[in-house]
DNA sequence: ATAATAACTAAGCAGTTGCTTAGATTTAAC
DNA sequence: GTTAAATCTAAGCAACTGCTTAGTTATTAT
């Protein structure tokens, strides 16, 4: 009947994660997309409908890479210390050989507008509230927090992880370490 | 001789502030700014130079505007306090009625790229050393912690302010109170 | 009043944005 | 081999970006 496509989507897919990644959303340009996935314009709205079908199959993508940390940090049984390793997962996810690139999302959430792009900001929101689920789970383990305590504790935990995005841009891994230390001292 | 201008530049200047606060550096349009400030582009770039000086102009004034806040932090003698205070503070100067606007600075560290904006980067980061200065300086007037700990506390605390300019646009105020109560419970 | 000068308005510049369209090319079923 | 459908290329769309320029208007010193 047809032709068959050239490319594999989830290749091309992986190559847009990696400039959005890089680059934040609004300063990805479609012809930006273009190089970096190899293909032309029109097969990018032909597979993907239009730029912001890029960004959340990009976001897909990031989240089934970032599964192996998520998936330790769920089946950890011991508590805080689950947490802090997710931590450190993270900035070893997050590091592009001597750089840190942070968080994709957190990168991105700060970046976009949330009244110009309602469902991008929405993927980006179910992605932290899943984190910080997983946060609040392990933090019952030790169980010797109140509901209230657990709930506070998580969103300075959320804060910290927050910062840590921004903050690997800025400090070097011993100092990013350090922060983490210090982060988990008197919890 | 000449006609007067028929503006206050530091009037103008607040209004761009606002705006580049609200909105970050890049996705605050000349045409945006010519709006907002209540003049035309030519005046724009006639007193400003280009977008860029606005924006730097815009710094300055954040910059002045801060300074109650920094100021109190340099003259307390208070330690650790003095630097929750300084969270504190500033969180209510961030407010803009019921919602938070992070930090001017922060925001836009974490929207620009460096390589296209090295003269607005420099300037940020200036900023940025100049908090965490007043930081180890107040670090050290409770006088029990060495160089290192210092400077790995100074970091830490950083992170959390870091922190805070993004979680201030996710939580609600008890919520980021909450936070800053937990960041200084073992300092 | 006149002349000089600065500030104003508004149109327009080239370059970029996300997205579309026309037309050529490849593939596969019959 | 013909036909049909999906893919490709490349040109082009209107809207936007930061910035400039030509020409008008207002203010001041003479």
């Amino acid at each position: 009947m047809a032709r068959k496509k050239q490319y594999n989507e989830t290749e091309v897919i992986e190559k847009a994660m990696r400039l959005f990644w890089r680059n934040g959303y609004e300063s990805t340009s479609v012809r930006m997309l273009e190089k970096e996935m190899g293909i032309n314009q029109f097969s990018i709205y032909a597979s993907f409908k239009n730029k912001e079908g890029v960004f959340l199959e990009s976001i897909k993508l990031y989240n089934t890479q970032i599964k192996a940390i998520t998936d330790t940090l769920e089946k950890s049984n011991n508590g805080v210390v689950g947490i802090k390793d997710y931590f450190l997962d993270f900035l070893d996810f997050s590091r592009e050989g001597a750089i840190f690139k942070g968080c994709l999302v957190t990168n991105t959430v700060n970046e976009i507008n949330e009244d110009a792009n309602p469902v991008i900001m929405a993927a980006l929101k179910r992605f932290s509230l899943n984190i910080r689920a997983l946060f609040v789970r392990n933090l019952k383990q030790d169980d010797q927090r109140g509901v209230e305590e657990i709930e506070a504790q998580a969103d300075y935990l959320m804060n910290a992880l927050l910062g840590l995005s921004i903050s690997s841009k800025v400090f070097n891994e011993e100092q990013l370490k350090s922060i983490i230390k210090i982060t988990f001292l008197h919890l």
